[in-house]
DNA sequence: GTCTATATTTGGATAGAC
DNA sequence: GTCTATCCAAATATAGAC
C-alpha cells in the first residue's frame, strides 16, 4: 500500500536550492550591479552550470521577479515588526527611518524595487501585489497622524524617496541626507497642521 | 606656398557626424531603454556598421559620456534662459518647474544624468564639471530666497527629485506629482521662515 | 537534477583593404 | 572614413544523455 507522506523531501530541497540561488543572485547584484547579473556568474556562484538554473527558474526575468518578491517580503517583515507608540507622528518618523535605512543599505535592491531601470523587466502581478501592503501601512500611520488626504501620502513618499535618492546617488555610504530626515518629516507635518487649521476656520 | 584655412571642413564634418550619432543614441535610449543601447543598433540607425562608430568614439562608454555631456548642456541652456523677477521665491518655483519638466520629459536622460544605473559607467570629470554649474544656479536662487544653508540646498534637491522620481516611476506621462510641486515648494519655504524667525528671537 | 553539447543571438572591439 | 572580415567573449536558452 502506498502512503502519502506529509513532508515532500524532494520539494523541500528544491525550495532550499531556489532560496540559495536567490541569495547568490542578490549578492552578485550588490557586487557588480543589478543589470550586470548573468546566469553564468550566478551558476558558478552556486556550483552549477548556467543551464541547470533552468530547473529552478524559467528565465532570467523569472529570477528578477523572485528577487523582487523577496525584497518586498523583507521590507514587509521589518515593517510589521515596527510597533506603535501613543504618538502617531513618532510612528511616522520611525517608519520613515525604517524605509530610508532599508533602501540605503542595499542600493541594488532599491533599484529593482523602486526604480524601473532593467530594460524589459517589470514585476509580475503576484510579486507586485504585496508591495501595496507596504504602502498601506504608511498610509494608515499617516492618517493616524492627521494626514489623511491621498495627496498627503503622495507628498510623503516623494519626500522620503527624494532623500533616499540623493543619499544613494551623491553620498553613498554617508549620512548627508539621512541627517535631514527628521527635519523633513517635521516640515511635512507643519504643512499638514497649517492646512488643517485653515480648514477649521 | 601652403595656406592654413581658418575653417577645417573635414573636422566640421566630423563634428556634425558625431552630433548626428549622439542624437540617434538618445533616440534609441528613449525608445528601448538606456541600458539596452547597442552599437549595432546605433550604427544601423545612422547608416553605418557598428565598427565605423569607432572613428567617432573610442568606446561605448565614450558615447555614454558624450550623451551625458549633451544632457547637461541642454539643461544649462534652458536654465540660463530663465530670467529673474523681483520675487525670489517665484524664481525658485520657476526653476523647480523647469527642472521637473526637464526630467520628466525624458526619463532615459534623467536616468543617465541623475541616477547611477549603468554598470561600470560614470561620467568623466570633464563631462561632469558643468553639471556643478546647474546646481549653483539653484543654490544662488535659493540664497536669494532666504535659504542659504548648505543643508537647505540638500533638502530642496531631495524634495524636487523625490517628486520627479515618483512621477516617473508611478505615473509616467501623468501629472499626479507635478500637481504637488508648488505646494511642496511652499512647504519648504514655510520651514525656512520658521527657522529664520527662531533665529531672530 | 545536472551535465554536455549546442543553438542562437548579441555584444564590444580590432585588423587591414580600399 | 567606411567597409569586410574576424575575433572573442558573453548572453539566454534548448535538447538529450546520464
Amino acid at each position: 500500500m502506498s502512503v502519502t507522506p506529509t513532508r515532500d523531501r524532494r520539494s523541500e530541497r528544491h525550495e532550499a536550492t531556489r532560496a540559495e540561488i536567490l541569495e547568490a543572485a542578490w549578492e552578485l547584484a550588490r557586487e557588480q550591479g543589478l543589470a550586470a547579473l548573468s546566469l553564468r556568474d550566478l551558476g558558478r556562484k552556486v556550483g552549477m552550470r548556467a543551464q541547470s538554473l533552468y530547473s529552478y527558474f524559467d528565465s532570467k526575468h523569472a529570477i528578477y521577479d523572485a528577487m523582487f518578491a523577496r525584497g518586498v517580503a523583507d521590507f514587509l517583515e521589518r515593517n510589521r515588526q515596527l510597533g506603535s507608540t501613543d504618538n502617531p507622528r513618532d510612528d511616522v518618523r520611525a517608519v520613515a527611518r525604517l524605509f530610508f535605512g532599508f533602501c540605503v543599505e542595499d542600493p541594488a535592491r532599491y533599484q529593482l524595487l523602486f526604480q524601473r531601470t532593467i530594460p524589459g523587466f517589470e514585476p509580475s502581478p503576484e510579486s507586485f501585489a504585496p508591495s501595496v501592503e507596504g504602502l498601506e501601512l504608511l498610509s494608515r500611520r499617516l492618517a493616524d497622524a492627521g494626514a489623511d488626504d491621498p495627496a498627503d501620502l503622495d507628498l510623503c513618499t516623494a519626500l522620503i524617496t527624494g532623500l533616499v535618492d540623493q543619499q544613494i546617488s551623491n553620498d553613498p555610504g554617508g549620512d548627508r541626507w539621512y541627517r535631514l530626515l527628521d527635519e523633513a518629516v517635521d516640515m511635512y507635518f507643519a504643512r499638514i497642521d497649517t492646512r488643517t487649521n485653515r480648514r477649521k476656520r
